[in-house]
DNA sequence: TCGCGCATTGCATGCGAAGTCAATATTGCC
DNA sequence: GGCAATATTGACTTCGCATGCAATGCGCGA
């Protein structure tokens, strides 16, 4: 009433088609129609709609979009509580794939296990269109997003019962070939560090090294586990020697974990590393690029999804 | 027709609040009361409802519903193209504590600068009620999301006109802090290596450097700059040992750009770190504590939000 | 026993855009 | 120039849920 324009002063309503359509002279529908790729619209209208959507501000609301279209265009990305870098970074990198196809990364994080139901429901309400998946997640969760037919697709993990897609390498080839090379550098005393009991990675992981290693007639070989963590992995290169053991290459399962062993093998043993004792990891985290390291590694291809 | 039901065999057409009233003999808003807090509802009611829901295996169409209350109980998170691991753990723990507010976190990156314009873009159109950011932006971005009425709270930068919110740490006090212990342990040759010409972050932390520097009657000081890479912080070390400069304190605006210069120190001029010379980062990054680098830091407290 | 007030419940409407269908404008072609 | 074919455009409905309002039921005190 003082005269104060709505126009610049904060608008408490945000404007939407139709206010665009009044001012233009012409539909809703038409505004709609110059908002849409396909939609058949002649460039005179086109140049008004435009000017008067420019006037007032407007962006159509994806919100009611999606009600009515029924996608919403976005995904759920759901990461585990990370000890362990690789997710992050994983993270980043998707998120751009993701946009340059016009979707939106809707973030989960699990902070406890049993968040995961919790998570769930989140992403039903949502209606996403799909959903990355790079936790653990059991029968009963996988059925019901089959049921609600959205896509489920894990990464880097696979499902027993598989109805469902999964994302990620042959972990078990990339330790043949890491195992291959340490047999070649001339390695015949194996210590393996596993990641957690319940990781379905880590036990494709061991399982390949394992195995590639039989292949090669080497069939004794001390396995520890760790939790992923580089904490985990100093604790076990320490048990491991300290115990005894006498082995001069160390296949642990992640790169965070290879991290620590090589501290500990430098720090607390007095190890040369490479020289005396041979350390690889997996994934090609990017602290395993730093000198100090210089790891052996199997990179992840994480540009592809 | 042919017998099958619509249960278990995948309903095309997810449920609503209609067929759950309908299921359970009462009025759709009856069912859209039960499933919100402060509505009032009889216990029966309560009762038939769930039951029929869980039947039917209905969930609130969380879309729907913030096209009605406008608000998507959404936020945004945007995040730089990170060659810097900080920020993506301080995402991870970000998205925890909104979740815990119930509260859904978008995620947008920026791989290129010009992309964010089309992120903002995307915000607008999500009706997101917060935005948090990591990134620069200029005073058009800014004035737009305050007369969307959106908050924007920017992370870890200031706005000069700032009538925005950020939440940061003292980054010149840290500095101030870091300088005051290098120079108690009796080092007086300084080089500076900073981030980017453009980022804010990292002039408040060289001005920091600097200024207690100059407290401390230390004046002479080189100061490179990097990209906050872990290569640029070699590069740069390299840089200034080539260049004959002698100091024995390097302090990096970041943690992978120490590291970095760690690594050249060791590696390139074999010098004995931290003996013969003093490398400091900023942030606490996860590498930054193998022990390989045991770098001595600020570490950002990400979990006050 | 009757009336009043409060707790429940249903009805109807609206949020903002997309798409259907029919009406209208434009174009091409002989 | 006339007519069929095509391109634009607008009126109206729909998506699924929240909410104001009216109608109903209930309990309780006098």
């Amino acid at each position: 009433m003082s005269g104060r324009g709505q126009k610049h002063a904060g608008p408490r309503r945000r404007a939407t088609s139709y206010d665009v359509a009044e001012l233009a002279g012409v539909s809703q529908s038409a505004v709609s129609r110059v908002f849409q790729r396909g939609a058949s619209a002649s460039k005179a209208m086109r140049a008004r709609v435009l000017e008067a959507a420019e006037q007032l501000g407007y962006r159509p609301n994806a919100i009611a979009r999606g009600l009515i279209t029924q996608r919403s265009n976005m995904v759920a990305v759901v990461i585990g509580r990370q000890t362990n870098l690789f997710y992050p970074e994983v993270l980043v990198q998707l998120t751009e794939q993701f946009s340059q196809r016009d979707i939106r990364v809707l973030l989960f994080t699990l902070a406890q296990e049993r968040d995961i139901d919790l998570v769930v429901e989140q992403m039903l309400q949502y209606r996403v269109d799909g959903i990355l998946m790079a936790a653990m997640l059991n029968q009963s969760q996988v059925e019901v997003f089959r049921s609600a037919n959205i896509p489920l697709v894990l990464f880097n993990r696979a499902f027993e019962g598989a109805l469902t897609s999964s994302v990620r390498c042959d972990q078990a080839e990339g330790e043949r070939w890491l195992v291959q090379s340490l047999h070649a550098a001339g390695h015949r005393r194996f210590a393996i560090i596993s990641g957690p009991e319940d990781s379905s990675v880590s036990a494709e992981r061991t399982q390949g090294a394992l195995a590639q290693l039989h292949d090669l007639g080497v069939d004794e070989v001390t396995v520890l586990s760790g939790d992923y963590s580089y904490a985990s992995g100093k604790a076990a290169l320490h048990t491991l020697l300290q115990n005894g053991a006498r082995c001069d290459a160390v296949i642990a399962a992640n790169d965070a974990m290879a991290i620590g062993c090589i501290d500990a093998a430098r720090g607390e043993f007095g190890l040369s590393v490479p020289n005396e004792l041979s350390i690889v990891g997996f994934d090609g985290i990017g602290p395993a690029r730093f000198d100090a390291y210089d790891l052996t590694t199997v990179r992840q291809p994480i540009g592809r999804m």
